[in-house]
DNA sequence: CTTCTAAATGTTATATTATTACATAATGTT
DNA sequence: AACATTATGTAATAATATAACATTTAGAAG
């Protein structure tokens, strides 16, 4: 079970509109949004953003720099995310795949790097853009 | 083998740059270390940078903004890169790993996406940053 | 060698993404 | 109440990346 995090006012604001837009969301396009809110500042979006991401509400897409709502709430993988990300349409998606998750979190090679956390985004085209 | 290409003279001369490093290098380090070279706008390092991304001469650190030459020069796997980061030194370097290409260049799941692309950055602590 | 085309370059301006710095307020703990 | 921690508000600015347009260079085709 994930720890229940009390979010804070902005912090709710931002995780409501990012989890009912059900896919990625950019920084300057949720500032957008919760302007009529009162939230008016780029950095009132980042400062929340940072806490959901650390707090594993959110997970940001890298090469997107874009955020998403964690699609796998019950389980506490903030430090082990996957993503598959359709290059045509831009539809993202997480993974959650226990093989994977698993392989990935027991990988180690000989470089002696200790490893805490990955991130694996796959690219490819989804059901709907293959077939156009 | 990697087909040859022949690099333009401002692909080369920022490739050369970026190879010499040993690590990554922002865009706009290689804006400034490239000036005297006549390389006087972002543009023409981004254009070159995408260029090398593109033939797999140079990979894009999605979580860094930064780019670090291909240390695989004998195989073809611009498509398929892993990376490990040290969150203390930020040293970075390219996983050269044929049964984690082998396993990730497979996968598949039920979602109905054709991935034709992946890229998997590792983070933890390298073996001089543990010892501290 | 000439024509055509694709790729690369040069230049200016601008868009997008993210952080620094400083002041204040709210929340939780002892 | 006193203290520490977290969150907020606001302004300015830094860092990253692209748009638009003109020109030049390098290859391919005839
Ligand atoms: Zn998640
Ligand atoms: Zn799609
Ligand atoms: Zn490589
Ligand atoms: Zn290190």
């Amino acid at each position: 079970m994930q720890k229940e995090h009390n979010l804070s006012k902005n912090q709710k604001i931002i995780f409501d509109l990012i989890d009912k837009s059900g896919g990625p969301m950019k920084a300057y396009s949720i500032l957008f949004s919760v302007q009529k809110k009162g939230i008016k500042a780029p950095l009132q979006v980042y400062r929340a953003l940072d806490k959901l991401v650390e707090i594993g509400k959110i997970h940001k897409i890298e090469s997107r720099n874009a955020f998403i709502a964690c699609q796998n709430s019950s389980c506490q993988i903030s430090k082990a995310t996957a993503f598959s990300i359709c290059e045509s349409c831009e539809n993202v998606s997480e993974i959650s795949n226990s093989k994977l998750s698993k392989y990935l979190s027991n990988f180690s090679d000989n470089s002696g790097m200790k490893y805490s956390k990955y991130n694996l985004e796959f690219f490819g085209l989804c059901k709907k853009c293959k077939s156009k």
